[in-house]
DNA sequence: TTCGACCGTTAAACGATTTAAACAATCGAT
DNA sequence: ATCGATTGTTTAAATCGTTTAACGGTCGAA
């Protein structure tokens, strides 16, 4: 049951630990007879020998884990990919991921640093479930990257989507469909992603020509489905020629699919609408499929990780760098052109 | 930067590495002065102290490190809350643990096995995305627990749901409701998840005494909503009596909203529904709220922790065991007694 | 003296890596 | 023939930072 160590092996190559050490590890150029060696490789492979990782780690000052800390990551539905990026990055330069899950707290934060510096994690990697702002405490690991966040003194390498040229791909698809008259369903929080998708929006107006914008812009504190049922019915009622929807996320615009059908308005021929973030289980469940913008999670996760590991290695000297990545365009069926005259608008219900 | 290590903090207090481990440790039960047990406690302090763990998992032979083999948990937004449960109840022992994510392939399995093993993990949590049986290679840890999953030759402690408890409630919210003429929207796969449901669905039938259940059943290949939406159609279609609609999960049963909706039938008054999973992403979406079963992800991952800890320290010499939990009624307003006379049900269209 | 408490230290692990040195064989030079 | 140098192969020993069994002084009491 218990695992052969290194010197079992070596008793049964008949050789010292040394010599058994250097042969497995390759690192010995050859130093050594073929047929010291393979007698070796042989008494390893019989007795199925593999590293003590403790050991080879508390030697060598290298353990090869490195550390997740996730800001809720795990927690929430939204950004599992980025776990899996990570994972995968990981994985593929031979590191495995020693996951913490804490609140955003600053006394999470060091909390978490500190049970990753005892298990001498090589370096950090900090993911959150949105793309935040983050308040990393000064006393933080010595290797260290974000994921879907960065740091208020940008002294961190970080790793966030392109919130402008993300949802402009959306944003194109209607203005080039021919929409005049566009309404956005948004968010009123001041976070990195509200202030780049309405900047792309007031582009995007401009542009494209569209009318009115500010007036056609309805905020929510919250951004559940009735939030965006809410604001929908407000635009539509305000402004009955909209003929295009821009949802902040797809949840939001689930409820303007609400909206829409409450309102007999078909999708698309009579409303187009787009959301962002593709959470397949909305996007793909409503008819028709809704057309959005997948976050860029798994290449945050598998981008923060290989540069994390750069630092690690030493292999770049570069100064900390803020990485802004564009989702995918993920075109499902809910926009079309606008139609010249629409088949109805009862505003009587509800 | 680098941290102080046991021998720096001996040396400030003036006193053997030895003295200093064992006071730290608390373990010295008074086989030192107050004052020396001070005098250490002080320079720890000063220092910053925190034991290196490599060296002590090398030392003590136990690592406090449990190893985590994610069944594609990771991937799939389903199950997050399980990976919660498990890091709760851990850190909650002071164990940390090591996730890996694997597919459910017999090499991968013995790959993550081994990963684990080179960490020394204390103890191994195979945990995985739905309900399901896994063929369990021979060559396992020592110490290791299932859930959402149990071993094919029931030799490992496994945490599942109690499917048949747990539909067993949004059933009786149906038969209580005063309903006898019921749907069921199904899956054709053979799992463990479809068994416990179904079994439970004709025990419901017959206690509540609802018609030709067997007729009124409709199944699919996939649970995606447009699943749910063809298998509604079907049913309404076929038995136009129908006044309730149970759905294997929440993504079928939100296609049976929608093809309520179409159908002209509003839910509740004249339509139930209930799904199973709680999604929140859908059962939190729709209008009205689904009426659904949550799964005891969470708690199988707590427990299964707990357990495995037991084991680990062997407090525990029971022979395995399969525990099946129930999961948490969650009402929200998509049932209701059947109405006497329905409004409507136009099947022209679509 | 001798025996227990009492307080503390020594030293051997744990399982690898790695440096420096030992050992052996070969070879030209004296 | 003998020696020193050279080259090629292998190993002893230190090291990483802990834990812990075993041991050793000191001192007051019997």
């Amino acid at each position: 049951m218990a695992r052969a160590t290194l010197k079992e092996v070596s008793e049964l190559a008949e050789v010292s630990v040394a010599t058994a050490s250097l042969v497995l590890s390759g690192k010995s150029g050859n130093r050594f007879t073929e047929e010291t060696a393979t007698r070796v490789r042989e008494a390893a492979d019989q007795l199925g020998y593999r590293a003590n990782r403790l050991a080879r780690s508390l030697r060598s000052q290298q353990t090869r884990v490195l550390g997740l800390l996730s800001v809720e990551v795990l927690t929430t539905p939204y950004a599992g990919d980025m776990i899996r990026g990570a994972q995968l990055a990981a994985r593929a330069r031979d590191y495995d991921l020693l996951i913490v899950e804490i609140n955003g707290t600053p006394e999470a934060f060091a909390e978490g640093f500190e049970l990753l510096a005892d298990h001498q994690a090589d370096g950090v990697l900090v993911a959150s479930f949105f793309h935040q702002e983050l308040l990393i405490p000064k006393t933080r690991p010595r290797h260290m990257v974000l994921a879907d966040a960065y740091a208020a003194d940008h002294s961190v390498d970080a790793f966030v989507p392109n919130e402008y040229d993300s949802i402009t791909q959306v944003l194109n698809l209607i203005g080039e469909a021919g929409h005049k008259h566009v309404g956005y369903i948004g968010d009123c929080n001041d976070y990195p992603a509200v202030r780049g998708r309405e900047a792309a929006l007031r582009d995007a107006a401009l542009r494209f020509g569209w009318t009115n914008i500010e007036d056609n812009i309805a905020r929510s504190e919250d951004t559940n489905s009735s939030d965006g049922y809410n604001s929908a019915i407000a635009l539509l009622t305000k402004n009955p020629a909209l003929t295009a929807l821009v949802a902040y996320n797809d949840r939001l615009a689930m409820g303007a699919f609400r909206a829409a059908a409450e309102l007999g308005l078909a999708i698309p021929e009579d409303l187009s609408i787009v959301g962002f973030d593709d959470q397949r289980l909305i996007s793909e469940a409503l008819r028709p499929g809704l057309t959005t913008v997948a976050l860029p999670h798994l290449e945050m996760g598998r981008l923060a990780v290989e540069k994390l590991i750069q630092l690690v290695e030493s292999e770049d000297e570069n100064p900390p760098a803020e990485v802004a990545i564009i989702g995918d365009l993920v075109e499902r069926g809910s926009v079309a052109p606008p139609s010249a005259h629409r088949t109805s608008l009862n505003l009587g219900q509800s």
